[in-house]
DNA sequence: CAAACAATCCCTTAAAAACAGGATTTTTAT
DNA sequence: ATAAAAATCCTGTTTTTAAGGGATTGTTTG
């Protein structure tokens, strides 16, 4: 029984490179690819692959979104994550939204054809970094803030003074002065220049 | 005559996808590829292709230093800048550095044969999304600054104070204080917030 | 309905950064 | 060699932040 791979990625050399790589491959039967994913939840409507490749960055949803929306539909489809990015959140998210794989998009033909094989019966694959990258559980501390306390961020962020947010937001400099004090204490730096960079590199500016 | 084409490029998939578009194309001599900076500069010793396919991100160097150190040890070398990010800094640094073109991943084979084309004859090629990229961001504004600025905006944005970075770079407070000063002058921001703000943004830290 | 949280406000003191306006020495490049 | 640029150091003053302590009023939510 042949292994049905269908494919979901933006980048048309990505979905070239693998085609060339399975297509002559035992066992496996190539069905095609999506460069969207409503044109993947179009093709499932009239196809069952065994796997899905999933890209995580496409053009009109994110696919992690995509790989739980496939997942609640068609449980019995086997979806790997596909990505550059080997990161923390990407491989847990992927996997908590019941993909079955991780491999990045350096993985050599075995790799793959590893993973293929091990997620038709039911395992678990991911490529030996990102398998690193969640076993080390980098976690990144994104800590909680409230609404009042990111929109004062934002405002720090370009460039507004304690008095120049409160002329902004109609309240009390003193209450300006709270909300930074929360933000440093919750992002335990110990200045705007770190807290700017911090907030930064969690994407939340 | 063949156009000889190499490809530098630490995902496989991406290798394998170029290869399988370009191998049997009439007038294209397939090289062969390096999957990371040092491997190519060895390769180049020994052969002399026409155009190089070059990713931004190499697993040793990044690609846009690469790009400036084969072109000049080999100005004859035109080299096509590849990548998924379609930011404007990558873009301008690929052409600062010798580029003669700049292809984004998700290119069809139609729009790499193009560029092909384009950089052979000496011309520049851009995929239009970096085109429109390059032409919207037309002023970002890049301010020039020194290598000791630069170090000490490095500190800044570590969370060091003045004083901190005084101590650490063997100089006084107040010479510190005259570079953040005229950092903030380069930037024209009026506080640290803002400049850090803007250097992630510039992508300098 | 309490307890927890969010948002608001206040005081005081110290530290840090920003603004203004210099000067000198060392490097770098023409 | 010499002019320009970079790096160094001043003296002041003013503004802004940080750190320590509170307190009050709503609003969720278990």
């Amino acid at each position: 029984m042949n292994t049905k791979i269908f494919i979901v990625d933006d980048h048309y050399m990505i979905i070239e490179g693998i085609r060339s790589l399975l297509q002559f491959q035992k066992g496996i039967e190539w069905m095609g690819h999506a460069m969207n994913a409503s044109s993947c939840m179009a093709f499932l409507k009239q196809h069952e692959p065994d796997v899905i490749l999933m890209d995580i960055s496409l053009p009109d949803k994110n696919g992690i979104d995509l790989c739980k929306e496939v997942k609640t539909k068609y449980p019995e489809t086997h979806i790997i994550g596909l990505s550059s990015f080997n990161q923390h959140s990407f491989i847990q998210k992927m996997l908590d939204n019941g993909a079955s794989g991780y491999v990045l998009k350096n993985a050599t033909l075995e790799e793959l054809l590893n993973a293929i094989e091990k997620v038709v019966h039911g395992k678990i694959f991911l490529s030996p970094e990102a398998e690193l990258t969640l076993e080390k559980n980098e976690n990144p501390i994104i800590p909680v803030i409230t609404r009042r306390e990111k929109e004062v961020l934002l405002l720090i962020a370009n460039g507004m003074t304690n008095n120049d947010i409160a002329l902004k937001l109609f309240i009390s400099t003193t209450t300006v002065e709270t909300h930074r004090k929360n933000l440093l204490t919750k992002f335990e730096v110990k200045n705007t220049a770190s807290l700017i960079r911090m907030a930064t590199q969690l994407q939340l500016i």
